[in-house]
DNA sequence: CCAAAAGTGTTCTGGCTACACCCATGG
DNA sequence: CCATGGGTGTAGCCAGAACACTTTTGG
């Protein structure tokens, strides 16, 4: 048994710490889709004087009965209108002064989500897709914390088939070697690109062809069914 | 120019999120040292009645005007003394009742420091070095956090030089080795290892034999001293 | 001479890169 | 028949894994 002489109870500890519930949490999304052979992002444009005229990541405040993870769910939910989405914690961000309006520590997660199922609730100009090469100057350290995510995306398609979130069920091959082409901003190789994707064994053949293409059809892919469950830890 | 109609001072919207501030931020340091061919983790025996008799990290909450980086750098120098140390951000966790005492986002630091450099400060039974291995049961989530930043160790030694941390100055071959076999918790082929290490590239051979050994002496190595710069960027 | 660890090279395998030709379709 | 992209295989290089013998030192 510990000596218990010193021991404080939690209510105790909380009620000598109280001068430092001062910082604020929050949470900020890069939300990652793909459209026109381009990696973009979603980017709103900032409310706040100091970055008048500048976008931003999306971003809110953690509730104080909300886990960090929900919050971040919250966000996309709200801007996206799409639940079940790939989401995952990239790094947090925790400078006194990077936010003008006090003191906050920032969360990012990443996600990926297909433009194509929620063109619904993006329709003002204040809120759009951002292709992210063209992407220069952001408001707070949000440039910061796209690249960063942009390259823990460029690790992570390379292990895991997280890729699928950002296509349709069904695509072809072309397809989906033009959605790691424009992430890892270079060309691949075609046929060292399906040796590769063979051999990850992530894809179901559908014995379909393409259609309304002006040339050739290819065959028709789609991901392994127990890939894209559990979204949340693939 | 953008419409300025509904633009708020950063001043304004702080004043309207004073409810948020409720919920408090801290670091956990997860402190790695070697010894006698173990990984150790340095524990601290938990100060709150919640959890008596168990162990914890080391941490503590975010000063409302201190880096969230910084933060990390003086749980470990009051702990340990030591200046000018490694230390990497690993994942924050945040669910709403990991914590007895209220709501506390917890980022997680991991750190390497030669467990020789500073025996100090580390002669009482309540802060101490605990065999990673052993280490079964811990306060709060420390058990996830500890596994969490044991894998991110693991990732982070096959690519970059951070194991430096954990020697002295001048060791041999079968040293270094026996760090990499403690963290990866699994034997490695002497043969293949040497090659290996050759071909990173990292090491200076020291024309220095080992001494006080019982048998063959080996040679001594160093890291190039341009990698053992910048802790905090390897 | 014994125990302990140092030091060293080859073979096999698998993934990665570079690279070129014929085929199917639409227009 | 032309344009566009589909579909395919080989050769070279490099990294990783498995594996055994001789050498040096202390005791």
């Amino acid at each position: 048994m510990a000596k218990s002489s010193n021991l404080k109870t939690a209510a105790l500890e909380k009620s000598s710490h109280l001068e430092y519930f001062k910082i604020a949490v929050s949470v900020d999304c890069v939300i990652f889709g793909y459209e026109e052979k381009e990696l973009k992002v979603l980017l709103i444009k900032s409310d706040l004087k100091e970055f008048a005229g500048l976008y931003s990541l999306l971003g809110d405040l953690v509730r104080p009965d909300e886990d960090l993870d929900k919050a971040s769910y919250r966000i996309l939910k709200e801007r996206t209108d799409l639940d079940d989405v790939f989401l995952q914690q990239v790094h947090t961000f925790g400078t006194v002064n990077r936010h003008p309006s006090g003191r906050v520590v920032s969360t990012a997660y990443y996600s990926l989500v297909n433009i194509n199922n929620h063109k619904l609730k993006i329709n003002n100009n204040d809120l759009r897709w951002h292709t992210v090469k063209n992407v220069h100057k952001l408001a707070f350290d949000h440039k910061e914390i796209l690249a960063t995510s942009l390259l823990h995306l460029r690790g992570q398609i390379e292990e895991h088939p997280v890729i699928h979130n950002l296509l349709d069920e069904k695509f072809s091959l072309r397809e989906l070697q033009e959605v790691y082409e424009a992430i890892l901003n270079t060309p691949l190789d075609r046929r060292n690109f399906r040796k590769k994707i063979t051999l990850k064994n992530w894809l179901v053949d559908l014995n379909e062809m393409e259609d309304n293409v002006s040339h050739r059809p290819g065959k028709l892919y789609k991901f392994k069914p127990k890939l894209i469950k559990n979204n949340k830890l693939t």
